[in-house]
DNA sequence: GATTTGATTCTCT
DNA sequence: GAGAATCAAATCC
């Protein structure tokens, strides 16, 4: 049997109709010998180019995002609020630049190393319980970005559920405000490692003279 | 070239 | 519940 190196046909349709199929997929890294696990319970879909206002893609092609526009199956991992990471799943054909963020998880594997990544989680269940703290528990920096998950030899690789989880609840994107709040493209499963939902944060509110 | 903001998290109150 | 931490890229003039 060969080994699927390629992402599955069904991720060329659009992000927001297969975003819930990555429920239940699980992203495993496997860092100099230490092998983390994560199941995923929580996603957020954002569309390309000129689509989705509250997406990295919106305003075009930059340096930042230009993994986005490359092959589906790709990990698309960027750097926020200085101190961040947060890593995604490049879908769509090639050119779209759409993506999954991969929000939250449980670990299943290698809760050890994940607690050595994540000494601040009081929990278990909050080990990788937000986008950035699921890509620390993993281990996944910028370093990363490009990654092909489908690939046998990559050192973080995404497998596919056989069901995925069933779809608790959809609601808007967390921290995304403005045109890009109105879609309702965050998908949740039924689980404790399911993040806080948060409406995007109004900075500045007051600015005192 | 300077300024602003961000798909966040942690800690303290 | 509020504020700080901290840096790269995008935006504005």
């Amino acid at each position: 049997m060969q080994a699927t190196t390629r992402a599955p046909r069904w991720m060329s349709e659009p992000v927001a109709a297969i975003a819930p199929r990555f429920l239940g997929s699980v992203l495993r890294s496997n860092l100099g010998g230490e092998i983390v696990a994560v199941r995923i319970t929580e996603v957020e879909a954002y569309a390309g180019e000129g689509e989705d206002p509250g997406s990295h893609a919106f305003r075009g092609r930059g340096k930042r995002n230009a993994t986005m526009f490359g092959p589906p199956g790709r990990a698309y991992i960027y750097f926020t609020y200085g101190m961040h990471w947060c890593s995604n799943v490049v879908t769509g054909p090639e050119g779209s630049a759409s993506a999954v963020l991969l929000r939250a998880g449980e670990v299943i594997e290698g809760v050890e190393a994940a607690r050595e990544r994540r000494p601040s989680a009081r929990a278990d269940r909050d080990l990788a319980r937000g986008p950035a703290r699921l890509s620390l528990a993993l281990g996944l920096t910028g370093e990363y970005d490009g990654c092909a998950l489908f690939d046998p030899a990559s050192p973080v690789r995404l497998a596919l559920p056989q069901r995925p989880l069933a779809v608790h609840a959809v609601t808007p994107r967390t921290g995304v405000g403005g045109a890009g709040a109105a879609t309702a493209w965050r998908f949740i499963c039924d689980h404790p490692t399911v993040s806080p939902y948060r409406a995007a944060a109004r900075r500045r509110p007051t600015r005192s003279p």
